[in-house]
DNA sequence: TTTAAAACATGATAAAAATCATGTTTATTG
DNA sequence: CAATAAACATGATTTTTATCATGTTTTAAA
């Protein structure tokens, strides 16, 4: 994954110790998607662009991190993958500090800060994703996928299939970021198709595997 | 701010001292854009629905958040304002956690723990504004700011208005979010205009109002 | 240096989505 | 309950943007 050159040695300002930094050349991968998180990385000299590839239109390039900042702290997010892409824009130095490091001057770090570090990394994750489903699904997609989540976030009514939620048209185009009138036709189409049903405000899930595919065939 | 009713007391999983809740009313504001930041929220209880208004065309809806989760930690920022507003979609048991209490549980937080959060949190906000502008600018408009911001990224040449980049066309249309040939249409209009000039692969900014108002006209 | 490939520009066309307009349904309130 | 307002649906039109096609320029490689 890494490999070595110019190995040097800095003492950035949070820390005591001593670390040690990589030479990454231009254009090259600090980590990429779904690689196994290992550790976290600070730019200790370069910059390094942030992006999302997996399986979409295109590569969606999600931030520019410049030096002096940390990347990949996913790594809290207890060690699973990693959901973006990160490489050089130029020649850079990348201190390393493994997941032991990590902790090891984490001891002192109570539940509650750990509770927070947990789910600000989660909120990372979850807007990132959702700067690439903005800038590459259409408004169809969107839409569809809004319903699926909002049938997870809201929950279901006994009959299992009517989603419990109380969002406005209006709002449920805020939140796919459309006009109004295009979530109106979008879902009167659902509607004719027989994926969903639409009963006053409610909106009752008739073909969840049509939606899915729908909201995930770009991606 | 906040208003007071039916006061309960809970004690959330990851703290030992019991907190106090407050119950907000369905539609009621946690806190909202520009306020100043004066701690953290916990939801005990009910929904939440994290939103952007800020002089944009429409409300960007960005998140729903679920019990269980923090609100607001924008608080770990230095108390600065919230750039996002947080309101309840029921009626929901809402902790506060002013930053007093914060502190006095996170002593033994280390710089490099700080610093990590610091970043976490600028790294949110900086992702919450990107999913609106993603979802309510123009291609032509996210080109002129994205120009600007790899200005600051990339710092200019010499001549102070050449920046000092080496993105590909395409690379800056996975930034924007928009075809290849989109961007050679935007970038070519705007030398029209002599708003920039297009040197082989170099841009020279010679208009930063014009394009500044361009990139913030839905702003 | 010549040649091939990649990057870029630009026209024509098609598709997606916003906007404008208007009618209908559903809620709200006096 | 009637009156009014808000929310919703839908048609027509326009704008924006993607896609397809093709020519040109730049870059890299033989």
């Amino acid at each position: 994954m890494r490999k070595a050159t110019n190995k040097l040695h800095v003492k950035p300002p949070w820390f005591n110790p001593e670390l040690s930094c990589l030479l990454y050349k231009k254009g090259q991968f600090i980590f990429s998607e779904n690689n196994r998180v290992e550790g976290l990385f600070w730019i200790c000299k370069g910059k390094v662009l942030i992006s999302k590839t997996g399986g979409l239109k295109r590569e969606q390039i999600i931030r520019f991190v410049n030096e002096g900042n940390f990347i990949g702290c996913h790594f809290l997010l207890h060690s699973t993958t990693y959901s973006v892409s990160a490489k050089t824009l130029e020649d850079s130095h990348i201190c390393f500090i493994d997941g032991y490091t990590f902790f090891k001057f984490q001891e002192h770090l109570t539940g509650f800060s750990m509770a927070i570090m947990y789910q600000l990394t989660a909120d990372i994750k979850d807007v990132e994703l959702n700067i690439t489903k903005m800038a590459q699904k259409s408004v169809r997609e969107r839409t569809a996928e809004v319903l699926l989540s909002l049938e997870t976030f809201y929950g279901m009514k006994e009959d299992g299939n009517t989603i419990n939620m109380s969002l406005k048209r209006n709002e449920i185009a805020n939140t796919v970021g459309s006009a109004t009138e295009s979530v109106s036709r979008v879902l009167s189409d659902f509607k004719e198709k027989k994926w969903i049903d639409i009963d006053a405000k409610e909106i009752k899930i008739l073909n969840r595997k049509q939606l899915s595919d729908l909201a995930h065939s770009s991606m």
